[in-house]
DNA sequence: TGTTCTTGTTTCGAATTCGAAGCAACGTAG
DNA sequence: CTACGTTGCTTCGAATTCGAAACAAGAACA
């Protein structure tokens, strides 16, 4: 590969200040999530994607869903379930699936906790920029997720172990 | 507080896009330098910013430039000197500072690390778009930045135990 | 029907992160 | 000069995350 094209100072800009905001306000909400409703992003993120759809998911459909392991996401499932606000169940048609779906108190502390979660968000992103800025975040960061998602692999890559013989 | 202001089309696809992108991101940046350089993300950025600046630089100096809790920046610190990549001297004009200070071994590995690496950033993100759409990120980043900077703690607020006597 | 491959989930150990607490050196006020 | 609040770093235990491996149940196929 010849030399690399290093980044102008626009793209250093654009760069530095997206690492550096997008961890700032993943600390942000973290920190206004668990003092205001005693859940984890990853776990609000968990009920909102199982209140979003209509029926009950699989451990798989959520977790292409999400941005997280498997291993990962199991674990916060657990921890859904021991505070009562998920409930496992076996998936009739396949033995092998496990569904999972919100229980009252789920939906409870997941409409108790999204205004404040949508104040943080707006404090700390939408809010700052003007409409129109906010029309450009999105169209830039669809581009970019929809190159992502299939640029990077959230689950194990049962690929890699493949054998061509 | 009134009823909160939901989030519109818009601003959902600006925020959820935002979130998934920036997760994404960090997972492929991290797994590139990972089998590139065998250095962490956290990891990298240390060595940047050592490399970036003339002097070498004291704990807190560090973990301002950074989002990172001062316990964790002192881990990856620790991680770094164990691989000979970084230095810890004591401070002469303060007994309680430490400065850090690239090895050249840890300016060898930043330097080989550093093209596969924006070669990541380029096929993550800056390659997807044009020439404005990094202008306009690069523009809501930095308003973004400066609000979340003051606005978010990194390290632990001493504020917090005030006593009021 | 067995055999083998694939898919869905869980378990396990290791690495990383945080906040709180601990400790040591600085600086200041009496 | 001594006491006290402050600052800078480190240690500690707990929580979270990951990848690899284990396991179990479908599916394909001879």
């Amino acid at each position: 590969m010849g030399e690399p094209r290093w980044l102008n100072e626009t793209e250093m800009q654009a760069w530095a200040g997206f690492l550096e905001a997008s961890d700032l306000l993943n600390r942000l909400v973290e920190l206004h999530l668990r003092e205001a409703g005693g859940v984890t992003r990853v776990q609000y993120e968990i009920l909102h994607r199982l209140n979003e759809s209509p029926e009950s998911l699989r451990m798989t459909e959520l977790a292409a869903l999400m941005v997280c392991s498997p291993s990962g996401l199991n674990y916060q499932v657990g921890q859904l379930v021991k505070s009562g606000l998920v409930r496992r169940d076996p998936d009739p048609s396949d033995e092998r699936g496990i569904l999972i779906s919100l229980t009252e108190q789920g939906r409870a502390v997941l409409l108790a906790a999204a205004p404040g979660h949508v104040a943080t968000i707006r404090a700390g992103l939408i809010d700052l920029l003007s409409e129109q800025q906010v029309a450009q975040l999105a169209s830039i960061m669809k581009v970019a997720r929809d190159h992502l998602r299939s640029l990077v692999p959230t689950a194990p890559s049962r690929r890699a172990v493949d054998k061509r013989s």
